[in-house]
DNA sequence: TATAAAATAAACTTTTTAGTATATTTTTGC
DNA sequence: GCAAAAATATACTAAAAAGTTTATTTTATA
């Protein structure tokens, strides 16, 4: 079992998350997650040495979180196609996402590119590691015959990832979810101009 | 011709942009303005009343600086699929992009999402027209000739923007647009597939 | 259940950034 | 060339956010 320091470090760090994600890193600040947990800057400072410690710790959760949930629900699927569908599945909602702000990947990328190059390293390893996940996923899905010869899958998991990336920025800004049903339909009669 | 006053605001809005675009609404700062245009305070705040004045007229210049721009290149072309190409080449480059620091609209739509309402009404409002352009160009294209009827352009429109914003980020955040220049060429290929 | 660990309370300091005031100098454009 | 406008220099104040300190209270767990 977690200690009680553990379990405050963990409740705190989960809690700031949604923060983070919302306002960004140069945006979020202390007051905000004390507010919001509850506790005490004493107490906060006693688990983090400073916001910087803080903040990295909570990135990696959150690049952790989002991981674990893709991976898990991707993993329970038997074919290539129900993997890249899964995958589709996870971004269907734009407004209300996994973690509240939307997808946490393009949103620190975003951030992260001009300002903190430690995190920008971070995030380019997730895409980089998610784009070969992908990948595999399609070229298993020709070895297998369900897809044929012609899909190009670096070009394909390229293009569905941006897509799906780009669409939730687009989505939450507009404030509607139905472009992007579309969208995810459109990627399947893509994919499924390939099937064998 | 343009007053000093005219001018030197014009200056500020000008050099204030890119540091806006690279470090967001709430990175950037006003010292880092004053930095950049080697003026002084009181020179600023003569021109604008404070931050958030400067900020929202930064933010109004590149959203225009960046229609403008697209507008003024995809106008030229006298095709829709000449149009729709131009628009793709627009993007081309997401490393050195036309201001500083990536493509302001997906910039400042993550930021402003879920921070600064009347950003956020602002970007929406600009994809909403975007989007609005880019399907009225390829239901050009179907009427005369160029496209069959089986495009559905608010699908393609969509999709292919989505795919150019999301892009644009995860190009720049892996340091490559090699990725960027296969999109491209998918997306040629799907819009290809319903040239007539 | 005792004690060590964890958290609180409250009053701080420090740092950063925004914003103000004003006398002086420089520049513009009639 | 001169008066008005624009910009500077300098020295501020204000506000916000980060971070510190310490005595006290509460809670966990060996």
């Amino acid at each position: 079992m977690l200690t009680k320091a553990e379990r405050t470090k963990q409740f705190i760090i989960e809690t700031a998350a949604p923060i983070y994600n919302q306002k960004g890193i140069s945006g979020a600040n202390i007051d905000d997650v004390l507010d919001a947990t509850k506790l005490t800057k004493g107490c906060l400072y006693g688990h983090f040495e400073n916001k910087e410690d803080l903040s990295l710790q909570v990135i990696d959760y959150m690049i952790e979180n989002n991981s674990k949930k893709l991976v898990s629900m991707i993993s329970k699927e038997k074919t290539a196609k129900g993997k890249i569908f899964t995958y589709f599945d996870f971004y269907k909602d734009p407004i209300e996402t996994h973690i509240k702000g939307g997808c946490p990947l393009i949103n620190m990328a975003v951030e992260s590119d001009d300002n903190f190059p430690v995190v920008k390293e971070k995030i380019a390893e997730v895409f980089r590691q998610g784009q070969n996940m992908f990948v595999e996923i399609l070229k298993q899905g020709i070895q297998n015959g369900e897809f044929s010869n012609d899909l190009l899958p670096e070009i394909y998991a390229f293009k569905a990832v941006a897509a799906i990336e780009g669409a939730v920025v687009m989505c939450r800004i507009m404030n509607t979810a139905k472009p992007m049903q579309g969208l995810i339909k459109s990627l399947k009669v893509e994919l499924g101009n390939y099937s064998v």
